[in-house]
DNA sequence: AGGAAACATCAAGGAATCTTGATGCGTCAA
DNA sequence: TTGACGCATCAAGATTCCTTGATGTTTCCT
């Protein structure tokens, strides 16, 4: 398929996932999440943050993959998914040109093949 | 200085950066971007977008320092700034465990030193 | 069975964000 | 110097997003 046509679904989903990483609750969350799985209570009291409040980012999180859930008994434990978090790096690496590196090694290997916009 | 007290503002420069990703004109721009330096009225066409709109996109990812502008005569010429798509790049790495590969090996490693939350 | 804990969901209000059209300012060409 | 171009900025309305408090559901304990 030609990269034209995947290019309107990739810059959308990456709008989404970037947007549930534009907010600092949200962000908190992920970093506790780093740790490890936790469950709601857990993380409403190292937020300090009101339950429905939590409940409210965590769906945010969970619609754009960037966390998985699973419930056992009365809890239910969030995860992060790091599959998502993975096509985050790999847009801003590959569609942005984003790179860990110093910039100037990687850009004089893409001006080789010096694209002009149309 | 204690990684806590640099915690905070990593968060909220990346909230920043995340939120100015999150548009879906502002990633077209960027897109545009990777290829070159351009000017207003260039992105206007490309994107088929009112200018007073496209100004006020320009200067969120500016704000937040994702491009950078250079006037000459009459055109104001926007470029990427790679040093802030660098940022947003190593917060998913660094901050959240994202990683390019697949996830089984580096959280083998990460494993080892595991941090409970409290 | 009854009560409490853990969590989701909903409605309403407030805040932030985006779009649009109008206006203003600097620069260039005639 | 006048007019057109390139761009920023502003005000107003529309839309999206976030927060809060109330309520509902499920599960567990007694």
């Amino acid at each position: 398929m030609p990269k034209a046509l995947t290019q309107g679904s990739r810059i959308l989903d990456a709008r989404d996932l970037y947007h549930a990483l534009s907010d600092e609750t949200r962000l908190r969350i992920l970093c506790l999440l780093r740790q490890g799985e936790r469950c709601v209570c857990e993380l409403t009291d190292d937020l300090c943050c009101a339950q429905s409040r939590l409940s409210f980012h965590l769906r945010t999180l969970k619609n754009c993959g960037l966390v998985t859930d699973r419930s056992e008994g009365r809890w239910i434990y969030y995860k992060l998914n790091h599959d998502a978090l993975r096509k985050a790096l790999m847009f801003l690496r590959e569609d942005l040109g984003a790179d860990a590196e110093s910039h100037a090694a990687t850009e004089r290997a893409r001006r080789a093949d010096n694209g002009n916009c149309r």
